[in-house]
Parts: C-alpha cells; sequence; structure tokens
DNA sequence: ATCCAGGATGTAT
DNA sequence: ATACATCATGGA
C-alpha cells in the first residue's frame, strides 16, 4: 500500500473528515474501529475510514491537521474528489443567508463537506433509506457489498467493492428481502434492471438539476426526496434541499414563508431563500438537528 | 407491547 | 391534483 498526506492548512473552510463521512450522506465509508456498522457513538476524531473506489481500496483519516491516506495507488485526486476539498466552504458560508438556527449548525459542524458519491451506489443507497434509520442504511450497504460485490484481497484482508448494476439486477426480491431490505428489496433490483438493461441508462440524465430530479423519479422507488439526495450527494447539484421530515419540520417552523405542503413548491421555495448552496445548508441543518438532542 | 424511522407506491376521490 | 392505507424490519 501506498501511502500519504493531504495538508489541510490552505483548505478554505477546513475539513471535519468525522461529520463529513458520519452524517448520513454517504453510505460507502466505514470505519474501522467499529465492530458493527453505521455506530456514531464514540469518538473517532482520528480514526480510519475505508472504501472501495474505482477498484481500489483507499484509507483516510486526518490528523493534525492533515489527511492522511493508504491506498494500492495514490489517492491524491480520489480523496480531493470525493469529499469535494476544492469546495470554498468560506464562500459558501458567506453565500447563505445569517439566521440563528443555520448559524448555529454551521458553527457545530465546521469543516463538514458534502460528499461526492459515485451515482449507482448512493442511488440504491437513497432507494434503502425511506422510513430507515441512518446506522440501519448503512448496515444494509455493507450486507449489500458483502454479498454481491466484487472482492479485492489486499495484505490478506478482502474488501467489497459496491455491487454493479448487472449483479444487482441478477438477483431477486427474496435475495434482497433477506438482506433485511424489507419492501425495498423489489425497488433494488427493478432500479438495477433499468440501468443495467439500459431500458432508463443513467447515461441519459440531464445536466440541468430539475430535469435530473425529474428522470431520477422514474426509477423504481425513487420519489423527490430520494431524487433530490442524488442529485445533491453525486450529481452536483447543489442547489437541491432533499426535504426529509427534520428538514420539513425545520422549514415549517423556522422558514414558515416556504411551507407550501406540495414538495416541488416547498423546494423552489426553500432553494429561492437559501440560495446556489442550499443544499449546504441543508446537509448541516440536518446533522445539526438529529445530534444536539 | 407499541411506536417510529432521511418516503414511495397504489388506489380512490 | 390531493388524501390515505400499506409497505418490512429492528431498536427504543
Amino acid at each position: 500500500m501506498e501511502h500519504g498526506t493531504i495538508p489541510l492548512e490552505d483548505l478554505s473552510g477546513g475539513l471535519d473528515l468525522q461529520s463529513t463521512l458520519e452524517s448520513g450522506q454517504s453510505y460507502l465509508w466505514t470505519r474501522t474501529d467499529h465492530d458493527s456498522y453505521g455506530q456514531t457513538g464514540a469518538y473517532g476524531g482520528n480514526a480510519w475510514y475505508e472504501t472501495v473506489a474505482d477498484g481500489e481500496v483507499v484509507r483516510a483519516r486526518q490528523r493534525d491537521g492533515v489527511l492522511e491516506w493508504q491506498a494500492t495507488t495514490d489517492a491524491t485526486d480520489l480523496l480531493t474528489h470525493r469529499l469535494r476539498l476544492t469546495d470554498d466552504l468560506q464562500e459558501i458560508t458567506r453565500a447563505l443567508p445569517q439566521d440563528p438556527l443555520l448559524d448555529q449548525a454551521l458553527t457545530a459542524y465546521q469543516g463538514m463537506r458534502v460528499t461526492r458519491d459515485p451515482f449507482f451506489p448512493c442511488l440504491i443507497s437513497f432507494i434503502c433509506s425511506p422510513q430507515m434509520r441512518v446506522p440501519r442504511i448503512y448496515q444494509m450497504q455493507h450486507a449489500l457489498r458483502q454479498t454481491y460485490g466484487e472482492p479485492i484481497t489486499v495484505d490478506d484482508r478482502t474488501y467489497y467493492a459496491y455491487p454493479t448494476p448487472a449483479r444487482l439486477a441478477d438477483t431477486t426480491e427474496a435475495d434482497l428481502r433477506a438482506l433485511g431490505l424489507g419492501y425495498r428489496a423489489p425497488y433494488v433490483q427493478r432500479t438495477a434492471e433499468l440501468i443495467a438493461s439500459g431500458e432508463l441508462p443513467s447515461t441519459d440524465i440531464p445536466d440541468e438539476y430539475e430535469p435530473a430530479r425529474s428522470h431520477l423519479t422514474q426509477y423504481v422507488g425513487v420519489g423527490m426526496k430520494v431524487a433530490d439526495c442524488v442529485c445533491l450527494f453525486a450529481l452536483d447539484h447543489l442547489e437541491a434541499v432533499p426535504l426529509d421530515t427534520w428538514v420539513q419540520t425545520a422549514i415549517a417552523t423556522h422558514y414558515p414563508g416556504c411551507d407550501h405542503g406540495a414538495y416541488p413548491d416547498t423546494s423552489r421555495a426553500i432553494r429561492d431563500r437559501l440560495g446556489p448552496y442550499a443544499g449546504y445548508a441543508q446537509t448541516y441543518l440536518f446533522h445539526y438537528l438529529r445530534h444536539r438532542f
């Protein structure tokens, strides 16, 4: 394994790796000191996180003002891309409106970045998310990797890549129910099939945000909320605001003028209110609201 | 035991 | 368009 460090001193807004990887954005990283997946109780400020990306094992941890990595090849570009290290967090914070709730959330998790996941794993992760707690979503993605992922052995340890569309298309509803996906099992199988067969290829996704969101809702198990998650966490649409139950409640109480009942109307109103980095605000609010109690 | 979780779908109005 | 029941699973 090669290893190296990425300096963080000159990074605008800094980095909080733990918050970035444990705030329910990406379900593709596992903390190596976890005996079970998705547990965020113990402090892990300097913990290693690992994933399989582009067929390579990548491990990263934050300490002493650097992002340290171990990988089979140089992971600098990969980490810079996946963790959005070039996002100007100071400018993003400046561009967001000033209000007490948002200020508290931004201050509490300074350095947290929106992750940039690969499309298919992100899509499947959030198809698994409805009516599920964050730790269980981690658990389901872990089960999918262990069961259907391509194994990679490095230094006597075996890792599993996220399964391909073809591999998941080749499963059955019963197979996936056995992994604990519940009623989302047929959604995952059908969506994988739509992509693998070319019936609804991901290469047809429009570049613009709202058309992209509309395209995504054609997949099975994808409504507006899940589509917004994929737009934000995989498709570079930083204005996308996933309206989950936490954020909807926050909008109703904190931005009542933006609450229009219907998803598309509230979505447009909150984006008009928060601006081009609305998705960043959503990510901070979601993490903050879920953890302040 | 009962309730609830990063909602989506099918059906009836 | 909008309202409502239904959908698995596990942890509190």
